[in-house]
DNA sequence: TATAGGTATGTTACCGTTATCATATTGAGC
DNA sequence: GCTCAATATGATAACGGTAACATACCTATA
């Protein structure tokens, strides 16, 4: 078993300190041309990797951010986890990823983790929970650099971006409503979580400023169970629910589904008992993820700028970790983009 | 700006050492249990967090590993991250995943980074390649314990999971053979990358098996460029493809598509031109993602046993981090199993 | 020629932990 | 009361790297 090569050996070899060694590696301070020739050989010869806990240890810092995500199976997460790299690696940080599995447990985990080694700051694009913000608020208190990316932290010494998910669930549901929809479903929450769902609220106030009295019976989840399942199971729960929608005396004419999986999940369920979409139940859906242009009949669809969450989650981090002090809070909130597609409105696009 | 406490703060303000209180975090060696009370409670007030870097500098390992996937926006990935994350956590090992979009050098990078910080193993389950290869091998110089998931990797000293993509691209094959199909397209294969994808060399061996010749105008990748665009392109590339094979003088009548993404993307496409799936054109997939039973017509596809992959991979690579010496290549290939669904064969399951 | 400033290296100490060895105290058994 | 082992704690020295300061040499300029 042999070991990494260390400053110390390549020095040894060379025949200097480890110190120069160690300017060679960092091009800092000053070095003879030569000099930085042999050590330079000699630590490709020897295999050299420098070492990132006694750097980091000494230098207090690691230039390395986490990321925690809740779940990875979707194109919000992979963009945001784009949008975030992009930025980091342009200015030289390294970016570990983290899965909650929408767990409490394991998001707590995740944190204690990634602040055990010292990274240099956190983007936090879980789902927001009161005991996973109470765990935040200890790193916090343990000076470490957090951004809050599409959920809720309110911290003074945190930042936050954000689509606006209320506004964009409001204009898919007035574009409902603009239809002449009055009788309008949602599919895809479970009773204890709407209180913290944006899109779900928007719904409410696009009923409400209609004059739209809510009806709680058109208003679902998916089956018991399925809505912890990991991965597409927001697409089971579009089904499902949307099958007990249908099967109501009074079904509704139209709906709005919690996201796209979730739509898709709905418009199967509709097309399985020989309906038609948009013609007998208009479907709109939340993220526009590329699928959604391709699906039949193809989704309208509420867009929300991922990569540009992630983006500009990774700058108020850096700028954050940057500072010599705690900056005030910072919070930017994106708009969100209605897509009109067919499955709301029959034969908008001609191919 | 505080900062975090060390054991040394701790100690001091306990007034014993800092080897005690390392023996309470650690619960190693004798303390009274009086003692112990005391630093626990001061390590609570002043939000003690061990310090990682020092700790992993001090015991030359980290329990840390790192999973370097390709993309992460598919049930693949979360799937495999999700059975390499159990089997880790039961056992006390943290895990950072590195995503590299499909690009080598954000690989490389991704390598040398979990190199750096000296995570004690790496799972690598991207997409196979010359140079990622060879950066791969690198790192195996310097000792680091390596597990390939799904993607080839020959060294001695590294174990390799995977699914029998070969298999099941053989099965899915001979399933549309069965059913009559003579002229079977492929849909979303890159020239270049033909010779690395084991599921298409299956489809190559059940043509030759059966006496079929291969007609490389029907084996096609996505349109120029959409092939490397990330998340979910490869439904891009199927619609893109199938619309290419459908403009052919003489159109297939089945096609084994590369993924289920794909799958769904060609039919889109055939749908989009009023043919039937699967009257007109026979579709089959590969992956089993949850969508594929819920899709209208569900898909017939194959599914390989992803999580147990995942599972499998840590298993192997704990092995070889606690193994006192190298030890000798472990591999295992786990069989995949064609799942009939009514986009080959109408009206096979009732609901 | 003395001086200043750039160039090239070395010395020292410390980042926060823990392995190892050393020391002290206690209690049980004879 | 003495011995031995278990219990409880401390002192020391690393782990691998780098910040900060010190030293030495060289060359150009007053």
């Amino acid at each position: 078993m042999r070991k990494t090569a260390t400053l110390a050996d390549i020095a040894a070899s060379v025949g200097v300190t480890p110190m120069t060694v160690s300017r060679v590696v960092n091009e800092s301070g000053y070095v003879h041309a030569d000099t930085r020739q042999k050590v330079l050989r000699v630590m490709q010869e020897m295999n050299y990797r420098r070492n990132g806990l006694a750097r980091g240890l000494k230098r207090q810092r690691t230039e390395t951010i986490g990321l925690v995500v809740g779940d990875v199976a979707n194109p919000f997460a992979a963009e945001v986890i784009r949008g975030v790299r992009e930025v980091l690696t342009a200015r030289g940080y390294t970016m570990f990823v983290c899965v909650s599995d929408q767990s409490v447990k394991e998001e707590a985990e995740a944190f204690e983790s990634l602040a055990d080694h010292r990274v240099d700051g956190m983007i936090v694009a879980t789902r927001a929970s009161r005991k996973g913000n109470a765990h935040l608020t200890t790193l916090l208190d343990a000076n470490l650099p957090v951004v809050a990316l599409g959920r809720d932290f309110n911290h003074p010494h945190t930042d936050f971006v954000s689509a606006d998910h209320f506004k964009g669930g409001c204009d898919a549901t007035e574009h409902l409503i603009e239809l002449g929809h009055r009788r309008i479903g949602f599919v895809g929450i479970k009773q204890s979580y709407g209180a913290g769902l944006k899109r779900f609220q928007g719904y409410l106030e696009a009923l409400r400023k209609h004059g739209i009295k809510v009806n709680e019976e058109i208003i679902v989840g998916g089956r018991k169970g399925t809505d912890q399942a990991p991965g597409y199971s927001t697409e089971e729960i579009g089904y499902e629910g949307m099958k007990h929608l249908l099967s109501l005396r009074k079904p509704p004419t139209a709906i709005f589904a919690r996201n796209d999986f979730t739509a898709l999940g709905a418009i199967s369920a509709i097309k399985q008992i020989g309906r038609r979409v948009p013609q007998d139940v208009a479907v709109v859906g939340f993220d526009d993820v590329p699928l959604a242009s391709h699906t039949s009949p193809p989704l309208t669809t509420v867009f929300q700028p991922t990569h540009e969450q992630g983006r500009i989650a990774a700058e108020f981090l850096l700028r954050r970790i940057e500072a010599a002090q705690n900056l005030p809070r910072a919070e930017r909130v994106l708009p969100c983009k209605l897509i009109i597609r067919e499955s709301t409105v029959s034969g908008t696009e001609s191919t």
